[in-house]
DNA sequence: ATTGACTCCGTACCTAAGTACGAGCCGTAG
DNA sequence: CTACGGCTCGTACTTAGGTACGGAGTCAAT
């Protein structure tokens, strides 16, 4: 268990140093202890927790949303059930984006089809459809 | 073709009226022509416009890149190779997300699966480690 | 003991994506 | 013709997610 100074954490998780203090503001990381002198201290599954903050945003989660399955973790009032409910919800939510992004990369996939097998005469298709097509568009 | 008053494509676009604007000004919607009292008037096709709009931003894509995507539209000089080469990175920017999705969505699913098949004793797992799976971690 | 890098805090600023507001036209129904 | 709702504009405000700044304290090496 490495220690780890706010500049520390901040490198190693690739974000700003006032980000650190950001997070701890809106309370995504917990208030670490502090140094005599008054530094952070934060103990390294800091990091893992970083991490999993900027993946989960990558991944089209608020702020909020993070707050809220890390929440899962830190209340020891949860019940399992009540856990396996959250997780459960994001699970949706996660499917219900992967669909979504699926519908609009079949439809790109099928304009570069189009686009590849047209003849030399008459425009490119995809300049013709690329707005008009909604979720199960026939474009 | 009819004819729509901005508030009127934004009621049926599902947005406020000063998002119709907004978009104008951020050049996502064309600016429109206007009528002998200022007034704008759009085609209606500005409507298929606003929807693919609403959609691509509800599949992670900012209002940038989908003025990018757009532009693809509208440049007469687009060739339709740099057309296919534009949707080509679109879709492998589609299927990062997608992949991360599912990626974290897997982590759920063991964590929900090892819920329900745990003992009576001991601690929920998810609540042991929900913060700690790294994309291909052991959870 | 001093220097230089690092950290503290509060506050202010930034971009993205809107939303709201007020004053002043437009247009139509009564 | 007047009232009332819709539209115009510019400007300002909002939320989310940070980033930057400045003055002061800390720590480690020289």
């Amino acid at each position: 268990m490495k220690r780890l100074t706010s500049g520390e954490l901040a490198k190693r998780g690739g974000v700003n140093v006032e980000t650190i203090r950001y997070y701890e503001r809106r309370e995504l990381l917990p208030r670490p202890p502090r140094s005599a002198g008054g530094y952070r201290v934060f103990p390294d599954d800091a990091l893992q927790r970083l991490h999993f903050i900027k993946r989960a945003q990558g991944l089209g989660f608020s702020l909020k949303e993070i707050k809220e399955l890390l929440a899962l973790h830190v209340d020891p009032e949860t019940t399992c059930d009540e856990v396996r409910r959250h997780a459960t919800s994001k699970i949706d939510q996660i499917d219900q984006k992967v669909r979504s992004l699926i519908a609009m990369k079949e439809s790109l996939q099928r304009l570069v089809e189009a686009c590849r097998s047209r003849g030399d005469t008459g425009e490119c298709p995809i300049l013709d459809c690329l707005d008009c097509c909604d979720g199960d568009a026939s474009c």
